[in-house]
DNA sequence: GATATTTGCTACTGTCGGGTAGATAGACCT
DNA sequence: AGGTCTATCTACCCGACAGTAGCAAATATC
């Protein structure tokens, strides 16, 4: 998970005079281990249950550990969330800058994109499902850096699409409105897509790219 | 809003002995229009904060009246969730059914569903919305009801494109799968539009009917 | 105009859950 | 062994909110 930059936590760990910085590095990486546990567990319940719902009794259960443990690493429950959601959208902005980053014609790049963002979205279902539904709940700060991530999305998503239409690969009206629609079939799969049911995960994914494709292609 | 079947509340109207009903009648009318009214403003509440995250006081202040005349109109609050999400699918069901009614080809048929549901879509967003949200917060029965209205919803759209296929006039790999995503182009329509932002909503409209008519149809 | 019925309100209860203060147990140092 | 520090827990607080009991005002009935 790229892009976690290290939140202070309650008890920060004060780095003295140590002149070997060995053992409080380790102890940092086991604090950012319990952090990350603590979210994967948060995720799980969210999902299932709606945040308001999940109790962090609940979340502590799971962890067998009790609720001011969770405080000592997190100030308060929205935060928890807001953690999940950027987690959410951050991961699906690295999958497209990955699949931007490897070069070919747009329309190469856009199956690229589709394939590896969908694939992203099927892989951490729960934190982008989470994303999708509790944005409300997100206080309003960590709401408004969230949107902007999101932009960012599709903002590029939008680039490449300009970029192909002019190259004539592909033709649509306005771009914007255009690169809301892509990423609309991909927040699909994440409310729909469901482990173990009656499409695979493979069938999904490319049935993304082929609809992506449709929507944008030349001559319908 | 059809199929509002008279659900008992809390003190039943008795209608004993009058021998003319009218006055009970009006009386049973101003009741359901208060239910209405109640509905109406949770619906907004709940769009706008989320189910969990509303309170009963908050709906009653909306009304100018107190909780207690809530509950003398609902057994409790998830029964306003129910209704509200009831009403959100059923919309959309009746406006997929009065289309399907006009006859024509495939073609234009399903531009026809399409046109009418997703302007129900637009003008009813906050029931379709707090619908696709707040599923999980849903009681286990009203939840079976309602996810059975969605799939007729989606089996009728999949016996439309069987049809068309059948007709020559679509292709695709598998109607039910393709019905999910038309579904899922459908519900962005709720996720994303946003009265009086950047794109009208026969702009929205339009961008959807174009959208599913590319997915489904012959050579992309 | 007295009485019954309906309708909404005031005022309450009980519970749940986010958040915290302070104790305890182990690790670590010297 | 005694002292210090850190991580986690026990035990609590308090506010919010779903849901209710019972009253009061309005309205209908005779």
């Amino acid at each position: 998970m790229p892009g976690q930059q290290g939140q202070e936590r309650k008890r920060p760990v004060p780095e003295r005079q140590s002149v070997t910085r060995k053992p409080t590095q380790l102890k940092s990486e086991v604090a950012a281990y319990k952090r990350r546990r603590i979210i994967e567990e948060a995720s799980h319940l969210f999902f299932a249950n709606g945040y308001e719902a999940t109790t962090l009794d609940a979340v502590a259960e799971q962890l067998h550990v009790t609720k001011p443990f969770i405080y000592s690493y997190y100030r308060n429950k929205s935060e928890l969330l807001s953690e999940i959601c950027q987690t959410g959208i951050q991961l699906s902005l690295t999958a497209l800058d990955e699949a931007l980053a490897v070069d070919g014609t747009a329309t190469e790049q856009l199956k690229m994109v589709v394939d590896r963002v969908a694939r992203i979205i099927i892989e951490n279902q729960r934190y982008i499902s989470v994303y999708l539904r509790e944005e409300k709940s997100l206080d309003p700060d960590d709401a408004r850096r969230i949107r902007d991530l999101r932009h960012q999305f599709d903002s590029q998503v939008a680039a490449l699409l300009t970029k192909g239409k002019e190259h004539g690969e592909f033709a649509f009206d306005d771009a914007s409105r255009t690169a809301i629609w892509v990423g609309g079939v991909l927040s699909w799969i994440a409310n729909w897509y469901h482990e173990g049911g009656r499409w695979s995960a493979t069938e999904v994914v490319m049935d993304a790219i082929s609809v992506v494709m449709k929507i944008v292609a030349k001559r319908a």
